[in-house]
DNA sequence: CAGTGGTCTAGACCACTGA
DNA sequence: CAGTGGTCTAGACCACTGA
């Protein structure tokens, strides 16, 4: 029938739902309208509602047992995106100056405890790289990083005076699966060095694997003076 | 027609596509197959595929425009699913001891600065509890929690001998919204007590906000000795 | 058995895009 | 204008649940 113009009735159910839920009309647990009953209600299909209710199933607000009926989900996951971003994107969007200094970047032997995750054998070359990243000349994060060359043969030869290595690397390895932690420890010296902090400031240091098409692509560490840096996120159903 | 056995028919669209993806078929950007194509190919209805292209579309993975075509995404994003976790559940379901020491419970003016986020005016009675959370006779978090005594009144009273705040508190105030903060530093010289670590170890401290219906519920601040725990995440479309 | 959700179909009207 | 995706419908068959 009508398309984008005001809200689709597939939307509108969905949206009526969500807002009961907000209210508490219906208790974690307890048992909601059935698609019958949306359908009677709304005076739509029932592919109308169904769409509206899998959706809000995908979000997690609701869960559906078939033969049973459709229930008020218990709120207890925190969906969050944690986005790969780009720290020559981040800073400028805060409209600070951004600036990149490469420390280091050749083809070295690559340690054994790193070797399979980068899927090569303990000792084979990959390409080593250490960046500084700064927001108005202060530095904001290093960047640590193994390459796989299967994945990435031009790394060396990359130019970083417009780019960043995280740029470059999605842009010829589109990244596909990844892994991360974070922490708190402090930097190594060599890392505080480089960071102008003083070897016990708590650092965030998180450590990101990233996979593309089945190849391991890079390991990176990123070491974030604590007092400098920190993560957010926000959650709404 | 069929049901769930083997796969539905939109899903093995879907897989098709999915797979297709991660082997690079499409570059990042490239114009991906119409949904007339797919019907013809696939032999299905329209709504068929389009559910499965809507799908893959909600995981980030294609990206569509009306008049102009389906699209393979560009992958920036690790959307990663941060869970409220309780620590009673976490440190048992490693099969470890747990053990809850509440340090401290009672009704305290709430500070100019945490009142707004609390819903609450300056000097406003709110809750206050102090809880340290144990995984084999080691401290392994801290919890510093405010409560908005409209969202919990019996707060005082609870029983933590068998729950935990965090349990209590989605028990009877549903979370529907939150933001977090994840950030390193050093502990408090109390927290570090509590924690029995030095004031100089690195930590990480999430600072969480909680909304229920509306109403903010709580403000709750987890110390972590950056030597014992560590958050993980990973990602595949 | 009645009621529930899971899924599919064949057709429809529409808005939007770019040639 | 042809091709694209956005959405809806009325009906269908099915598996599952619990009385």
């Amino acid at each position: 029938m009508k398309t984008s113009t005001a809200t689709a009735p597939y939307n509108q159910v969905k949206m009526h739902l969500k807002q009961g839920l907000a209210e508490g009309r219906w208790e974690p647990g307890a048992l909601m309208p059935s698609e019958a009953e949306l359908v009677a209600q709304f005076g739509v299909s029932r592919m109308t509602v169904n769409r509206a209710l899998r959706e809000l199933q995908a979000e997690g607000l609701i869960e559906r047992v078939q033969g049973v009926g459709t229930f008020a989900a218990q709120l207890h996951k925190i969906s969050s995106t944690l986005s790969i971003r780009d720290m020559r994107e981040h800073v400028e969007s805060l409209g600070r100056k951004y600036q990149l200094d490469l420390k280091l970047r050749r083809e070295e032997a690559v340690a054994a405890k790193m070797a399979p995750r980068l899927g090569l054998k303990a000792g084979a070359a990959a390409f080593h790289s250490v960046v500084v990243h700064f927001e108005d000349d202060v530095p904001l994060q290093l960047e640590d990083r193994w390459v796989n060359p299967a994945a990435a043969p031009r790394y060396l030869e990359a130019d970083f005076s417009n780019t960043t290595p995280t740029q470059y690397l999605l842009d010829v390895a589109p990244m596909w699966e990844a892994s991360y932690t974070i922490e708190a420890a402090t930097p190594s010296r060599q890392d505080a060095r480089y960071l102008k902090i003083q070897p016990t400031e708590p650092c965030l240091i998180i450590t990101r694997w990233t996979v593309s098409r089945g190849t391991p692509v890079t390991l990176v560490r990123l070491v974030h003076p604590g007092s400098r840096y920190l993560l957010e996120g926000h959650f709404q159903p």
